[in-house]
DNA sequence: GCTCTATAGTTCGAGACGCACTATACAAGA
DNA sequence: TCTTGTATAGTGCGTCTCGAACTATAGAGC
């Protein structure tokens, strides 16, 4: 275990909770799911999900075995060390603020129309909420044959809820936004 | 002008706005100036604001001056090519998605208690709230002057006020969620 | 076997980030 | 005048993040 120290980023953690929810895991596997559940609070580039396992494995967070056939796929699995550095951030109490980035402000602050800029906005919101509403449906039927008390899906099901809570307020604001840009 | 060719980035295109509505900037103007006005929908590091218009700059967006006493602070302006571009991005109909990002919610899927996670959230909120109902007044006192028609603040302006209900929304939000994360 | 498409994985260079530090201005008190 | 304090202003640099462009494998249907 030549544990080369790193830093441990907000998506560090979030490649750990994820693997803490699934087992184990291949690269894709966690883009799938982080799909299904934070994206809209994490957004990630599938290119992390091949790079940050590696860089949390070389420093002893995680384990990572390859498939012998095939595509020879990286599994991953959080090793004590990563479990023990997932609780701590998880139950520290100092949480960075949230953070909100959106090119069409930056367009009506130099001047552009925000009628123009935010035209299509409203159906890219509506499509995510859709595709959010389908992820939960499917959460919901798998959770059925699990015993009761068995909560490994419970945040993935609070993130998924805020997230259509979200994508509901996005509508909104938009809308109200559009009509009257200085209410 | 030896112009060296760059990618712009929407970094790139906030730095040139705000230059244009302030005509000539140093780097720490232009901090102040994105505090009081995108910063919610465009966090910005200071430093950039010391990297990011050197490198436009060299790529012949901006021109540089130095001033001679003192800190020798560097002030930019925009150039033509500067302007053309500014416009250009600001007239595209192309606008990413926003994106939301919080660290808070990763908390809550790994298993962290609401609660804990946003206790001192509300307060955040509500003092960012108050800074920006600041800048906006501000903002109105030094307008009354203008001619009118006059309108190089009528960018921020919008800005402000739509950042104003984002913060008051936030605040609505998080007292939902703690309230009851599953609704 | 071939071809199409979905799925899965990789490379790499440029940009973004933020800690830690340095420097200047200016006012108030000793 | 000298020192000290504090707000203002600027910098260096290593690490992390991003995303375009590309490659590879699997499985379905002919």
């Amino acid at each position: 275990m030549k544990s080369k120290s790193i830093r441990l980023t907000t998506t560090s953690y979030a490649v750990m909770s994820l693997l803490e929810m699934l087992g184990e895991a291949t690269p894709y596997d966690l883009k799938q799911a982080l799909e299904q559940s934070i994206q809209n609070f994490w957004p990630v580039p599938h290119t992390t999900f091949y790079e940050e396992p590696a860089r949390l494995a070389k420093a002893g967070y995680l384990s990572q075995s390859q498939e012998s056939g095939g595509r020879r796929r990286k599994r991953y699995t959080l090793t004590d060390h990563g479990h023990e550095a997932l609780r701590e951030w998880a139950n520290s109490p100092a949480t960075a603020p949230s953070q909100f980035r959106d090119e069409g402000m930056l367009k009506v602050f130099a001047g552009a129309d925000p009628q123009v800029v935010y035209a299509g906005r409203g159906d890219w919101h509506r499509a995510k909420l859709a595709e959010l509403e389908g992820y939960l449906e499917n959460l919901r039927m798998r959770e059925l044959p699990e015993e009761p008390g068995e909560d490994r899906w419970r945040g993935a099901e609070a993130t998924l809820i805020a997230g259509i809570n979200y994508q509901k307020q996005m509508i909104e604001s938009i809308e109200r936004f559009i009509e009257n840009p200085s209410g």
